[in-house]
DNA sequence: TAATCTGGTTTCAATATGCAACCAAATTCT
DNA sequence: AGAATTTGGTTGCATATTGAAACCAGATTA
């Protein structure tokens, strides 16, 4: 009946998927790191319905992705920025952003490019890598308990 | 009222959320990623219904990121393979999966690593990097019109 | 002062989800 | 061999989510 949600769950793709796993989130998130902050902007360039955009901006301010802002002179005036959780979803949106133009390209092949502010060179492509930085395949890895179970750790 | 979709849309992200964006589908292309292949296996693993899998593993299949493997012996015995399409959502997993742990510690602390099958060394964190290598962020990119519009090409 | 912009909320129809029951072919147990 | 179970589904029904449009109040602009 209710649909299943995934707070407690162990597997931490699971709670990602939580809080940024449906259709619109990422979007969100990926016009705010285009530069997008306010509601209007956000609406027209999704083509969103505005309750679904505005309990997808609650939520992503609940969960710390973004924050609400009110920058208004006088009265309130709203805007919606990135936090550094936020931000650091960009690995994920520019892999997502890649996997798609690889393998479903642009049908206009209207497709843009991002590159490096100062360099003005394309970025790579997103890869995993092992520690030596090499880049590594599903097939190169395998999965460990954490040796030290009292030790808080940030593990991939 | 009817749910939104993004295939013709021209942001990449978009379209990669049609094929993989809704709360399942990334789930059960990890699980796939860890060796599951059988109907029944996803379900106990996942904790999906029934209808919602099978409605999931066929968009999948149609999306060609899985495809489904007769490997009966006598009658019919089904297997669901990931692709190299599917395959190459690993930097998506991945990025997915660390940002959930960097940000959303698993609430028993049983977080698990992920390790170099022949170093044994746990891997990196996904980054975005420059032509260079070196690892930016969302502020510093920029989005530019691919140069030579007739020209196809892999654009990140 | 009137019109419009902003950031919403409410209402309602259509769609999606989840549970449970059911099912047929293949396999395993006795 | 016959019965029970496994596999990979489908169907029906109740509930939840989505999307469009109407509405709204405070701030801004004409």
């Amino acid at each position: 009946m209710t649909k299943k949600r995934f707070d407690d769950s162990n597997c931490s793709v699971a709670r990602a998927l939580n809080q940024v796993g449906d259709w619109w989130s990422l979007l969100v998130v990926l016009h705010a790191m285009y530069g997008t902050r306010r509601f209007v902007d956000f609406q027209q360039e999704l083509g969103i319905a505005k309750n679904i955009l505005c309990d997808r901006l609650a939520r992503l301010v609940d969960n710390d992705v973004l924050k609400k802002v009110d920058v208004g002179e006088h009265g309130s005036r709203f805007e919606y920025r990135l936090t550094e959780k936020g931000r650091d979803l960009f690995p994920v949106v520019i892999a997502l952003r890649q996997w798609g133009n690889k393998w479903n390209p642009a049908p206009d092949d209207a497709s843009l490019d991002l590159r490096d502010r100062t360099t003005g060179q394309p970025i790579q492509m997103v890869q995993v890598q092992n520690a030596e930085g090499e880049p590594i395949t599903v097939r190169d890895v395998f999965v460990s308990a954490v040796p030290v179970p009292g030790t808080k750790k940030d593990s991939a």
